[in-house]
RNA sequence: GGCUUCAUAGCUCAGUUGGUAGAGCAGAGGACUGAAAAUCCUCGUGUCAGUGGUUCGAUUCCACUUGAAGCCA
């Protein structure tokens, strides 16, 4: 039996998937799903540059706005949330088409990564971040690679995330990070993703972000941000969001106005750079020259379903 | 106008008791399986302002020129 097509539109920050991905499904009778680990969550607009409803013009987009920035949200989450969205089109006699830049999220799909039930043990982590305050990182790394000396190869004895990660897994589950990534691959990839992607030359797509930068400002992030705080308390990852870390220093006083800008931009130029280099790791994927129109692109991808 | 100080990587600056130079930041490349807009790794040649002079050899010393900053008129 021939698998159902799923459209994906990735490329980095600012390079123009919300318009073309709108205008794709306008043409093939398509809704959209979100792949944007910080569009996901509420009252966060500005700043992850969330498509307004006039710009979604009647299109129905899934996983956007759905989260509260106080709850915990993984790629595990997103996963499952995707895979129903995507079920839930097709069912309707519609083209999924999957748009974002979060590279793990859109890998958990293309690939078909399961990932086991389990919750994330605070009091472990809590436990182990204190450890590292106490012992040192290098203590932890050792422990690491007693457990699990093939994945430890590829972890840098810096990296604190993946060597914690290492520990966590183990502690939950009694497996190592390599077994576990084996299994996690056994299923077969239910859909057959169209992975496309948005290419610029380098300086424009720079300039693109530090103009959005500037309108995001104008459009009131410090207030949005400002709003977001008294909202809400907690934020175990939403406040990792580009933009929003910033503006909080600035608010902080630990930043002027100006180097917050300034700092937002580069960190966003950056971020810009980690995404393509992920996406280019995918040889499957169809790179699009966005500095060509957009009927023109979809044009390309019309030829493959 | 006079005096002083400065001029080195895209930026901020070290440095060479004369043997053509190195940090931070920026930038580039890469990794990535439950925090991922996160986290981490690697990468440093530039007429050492210009022109002359001294010297085996000058980015380094000397002179002049240009530019910048400060002080005195």
């Amino acid at each position: 039996m021939q698998k159902n097509k799923v459209i994906v539109i990735c490329g980095p920050t600012a390079s123009g998937k919300t318009a073309l991905s709108i205008e794709l499904a306008k043409q093939i009778h398509g809704e959209i799903v979100s792949c944007d680990s910080m569009q996901i969550y509420k009252d966060m607009n500005i700043g992850t540059a969330k498509p307004t409803p006039e710009e979604m013009q009647g299109i129905k987009h899934y996983l956007i706005g759905y989260v509260s920035p106080e709850e915990r949200y993984s790629v595990a989450d997103y996963k499952t949330d995707a895979k129903k969205a995507i079920k839930e089109i097709i069912q309707k006699g519609k083209m999924p088409i999957v748009v974002g830049g979060t590279g793990l999220y859109l890998d958990s799909l293309i690939y078909e990564i399961e990932y086991q039930d389990i919750k994330l043990d605070e009091e472990y982590r809590k436990k182990l971040e204190a450890e590292v305050e106490e012992e040192g990182l290098e203590t932890l790394y050792e422990r690491a690679k007693q457990i699990d000396a093939k994945a430890i190869e590829k972890i840098s004895p810096n990296d604190k995330k993946r060597i914690l990660r290492i520990l966590e897994i183990y502690h939950a589950t009694g497996k190592t990070k390599t077994e576990q990534e084996i299994e996690s691959r056994k299923k077969e990839v239910e859909y057959d993703y169209k992975v496309y992607a948005l290419d610029w030359d380098r300086q424009t797509l720079y300039d693109r972000i530090n103009k959005r930068v500037d309108m995001m400002i104008e459009q009131g992030l410090v207030e949005e941000v400002k709003q977001i705080l008294t909202k809400y308390d907690t934020f175990p990852t939403a406040m990792q969001g580009l933009g929003y870390k910033e503006v909080v220093e600035y608010l902080d006083g630990k930043l002027t106005k100006e180097e917050m800008i300034e700092k937002i931009k580069m960190e966003t130029r950056r971020y810009a750079k980690r995404q393509l280099t992920w996406f280019r790791k995918n040889k499957q994927t169809i790179w699009l020259n966005a500095e060509d129109t957009i009927q023109n692109n979809i044009n390309i991808i019309l030829k493959d379903i």
